[in-house]
DNA sequence: CGCCAGGGGAGCT
DNA sequence: AGCTCCCCTGGC
């Protein structure tokens, strides 16, 4: 168990928007998780989170999946005061951090993504890792499931994953898994490229867009310059911006502002 | 029952 | 860059 003083963390904003598919409120204060085989519970009273894992698990892992060695709040004070939308926007979503993600798992998961609700992607991924992920067992002796690895769903049919609830998307995922199994696209190597050409790589996948290929380079490889432009940011640009999103103000950090602007479109208001 | 929208994409012009 | 068509579920 881990007590730790945290600025600018909120785990039910985080929760919220939309970026981890396998995060879930508990009660009141506490939230799980499960990334990759790690199973965790945080429970935050204000500043105050206590995360239930061990010592070396937090160091080695959630410390930097939670992205904790940022600072947040230089972000949110980089906001253009004379943009009172995005200064309350970042207000209101200032415990929002860019969790750091497992590559293969976002792409996945904005694959399914697509034409969907968040209940609904939330679900979808549910079935498949209950289906074909590995059972492991977390501290309360309850079992949780991994998420299946590209050479499980590419050996898949695509109708497997029409089981799972996918729909037309399960041809997207099963096609994507087949192309990282056989090399036509190199996975570990794109965490190695500059955002550009990481985006690129990713749009020769099938089912993979400029909105699926900007989140997956935002939460699974950490370019906070990526910025996904979806329907919610298409009309709050429309309704604030006279239709695009001054992104060229904060270079470097695209993809943080679009987090408030996304949260507060799903969420605030 | 029909209609429509949910963090779009492919394929074409 | 903009258009059409594609296409699955759940809510109304």
């Amino acid at each position: 168990m881990i007590k730790r003083m945290i600025e600018y963390f909120d785990i039910g904003q985080i929760c919220n928007s939309g970026q981890c598919f396998r995060m879930e409120k508990k009660d009141e204060n506490t939230y799980s998780i499960i990334a990759l085989d790690k199973y965790l519970e945080i429970r935050q009273e204000g500043k105050e989170c206590t995360f239930f894992c061990q010592e070396e698990d937090f160091e080695n892992f959630w410390k930097n999946y939670f992205d904790l060695e940022e600072d947040y709040g230089a972000y949110i004070a980089q906001a253009d005061p004379e943009d009172i939308y995005l200064v309350n926007a970042a207000q209101f979503g200032c415990g929002i951090r860019i969790l750091q993600q497992d590559l293969w798992e976002m792409t996945a998961s904005f694959l399914i993504s697509q034409q969907n609700n968040i209940q609904r992607i939330r679900r979808c991924i549910r079935n498949i890792c209950e289906r074909y992920g590995e059972e492991r067992v977390n501290f309360r002796g309850e079992q949780y499931y991994t998420f299946p690895a590209p050479k499980v769903l590419a050996g898949l049919h695509e109708d497997d994953l029409r089981e799972c609830n996918l729909g037309y998307r399960s041809k997207y995922v099963v096609r994507t898994a087949r192309s990282i199994v056989n090399g036509e696209v190199d996975f570990k190597r794109l965490h190695r490229m500059e955002y550009e050409e990481a985006r690129t790589e990713l749009l020769k996948l099938y089912g993979v867009g400029k909105k699926v290929a900007d989140c997956i380079c935002l939460f699974g490889l950490h370019k906070l310059e990526a910025f996904p432009v979806d329907t919610h940011i298409l009309q709050a640009a429309k309704k604030h911006y006279g239709g695009r999103f001054p992104k060229e103000k904060y270079l470097g950090f695209e993809g943080v502002m679009q987090q408030y602007v996304f949260y507060w479109e799903i969420c605030g208001g």
